[in-house]
DNA sequence: CTTGACTCTAGACTGAGGTCTAGGGTCTAG
DNA sequence: CTAGACCCTAGACCTCAGTCTAGAGTCAAG
C-alpha cells in the first residue's frame, strides 16, 4: 500500500470536478463520512473521497437522487443483500419509464398541433391555442 | 349574452379543480387579471375564468411552465403572430425530446444493469455497485 | 511581513410551483 | 345571535440540490 496523500477540499474538489461547496453539502446530507482534520480545522480527504465523489456523479446521472445514493452508499459500505440494490434500481426503472411515457404523450399532441398550425399570420384560429381553450370535454 | 353569474373563488376553485391559495398565487404572477370585488373585498370571477383555469391546467400537462402559459395567455388576449406561438410549441418539443432521449440513455443503462444482477446474496460482486464504483476510464 | 489564495462556520438564497399560517373580517343558516 | 364556512392579507414554508455570503482564520511565496 502506498502511503495515502492528504488532500485539502480544494484539491479533491477539482479531482472530481465539484464545488468545494457541494462536498461540504455531501458531508452534511451523510453522503460523505466526516473527514480528518489538520490542527487548523482544515478537512484532509484520501483518494477514495475521490472515488466516492466520482460514484455520486455517476449515480446522479443516472436519475438517483441524493436520498438514493445515499442509501446506495450505506450499502456498499456496510454490506447488504444484492436485492436491494436491485429493488432500487427496479424502483427508478419504473419511475423513468413512466416519466417516458408522460412525455412522449406529451410529445405526440405537441407534434400533431405544431404540424397542424401554418404559423402564419394572427393567432387567431391557431389549433395550439384553439385546444387550450376548449371547453372540457366530458369522456365519452 | 346570458348575464354572467359571479363566483367567489371558492366556487371558481371547485369549479377548476384547483386550490383557490393557486388562484391567487396565479394572480400575482399575472396569469389570472384583476378580479372585481364585492364591497368587502372579495373577489368575483365569471366562468370566463373558469376557462382561463383550465387553459392553464392543460398547457401544464403539455408541459409549459407558467412563464411559458403567461406567454401564450397574452398573445390570446393580445392577438399575436401564430409564427411566436408554434415557436414556443417549437422549443417545448426540442426540450421534450431531449429529457425523452436523457431517459433513455438512463434507462437501457439501468435496465442492463438490473438484469446482470442476480438478486440474490450479498451485495459483494453486484454489477450496479461496481459500475459505479469503477475508476474513471479516459475514452479510449 | 504582507499579499493572495485557500479554508472555516452558520445561515441565507436560488428556482418552480405552489401550500400554509396567523390574525383578522364576512356571510349564511338555524 | 351565533356557529361554522368562507374570504382577506402578508409573509413564511416546502422540495431539491446545491450556491453564495459574511466574517474570520490559515498558509505559502516573495
Amino acid at each position: 500500500m502506498a502511503i495515502k496523500s492528504k488532500l485539502t477540499i480544494g484539491r479533491i474538489a477539482r479531482l472530481a470536478a465539484v464545488g468545494v461547496d457541494t462536498i461540504r453539502f455531501y458531508e452534511r446530507r451523510g453522503l460523505l463520512p466526516k473527514p480528518l482534520r489538520t490542527p487548523a480545522g482544515y478537512r484532509l480527504y484520501t483518494t477514495e473521497t475521490v472515488d466516492r465523489l466520482n460514484f455520486i456523479r455517476k449515480a446522479k446521472s443516472l436519475g438517483f437522487s441524493l436520498e438514493e445514493i445515499s442509501t446506495l452508499l450505506n450499502l456498499q459500505d456496510n454490506g447488504g443483500p444484492k436485492a436491494e440494490v436491485k429493488a432500487i434500481t427496479q424502483r427508478k426503472l419504473d419511475g423513468i419509464n413512466s416519466k417516458i411515457d408522460d412525455l412522449q404523450k406529451m410529445r405526440d399532441v405537441l407534434d400533431e398541433l405544431s404540424s397542424q398550425c401554418s404559423g402564419e399570420g394572427d393567432i387567431c384560429g391557431c389549433p395550439i391555442i384553439e385546444v387550450l381553450s376548449e371547453p372540457e370535454r366530458k369522456r365519452a
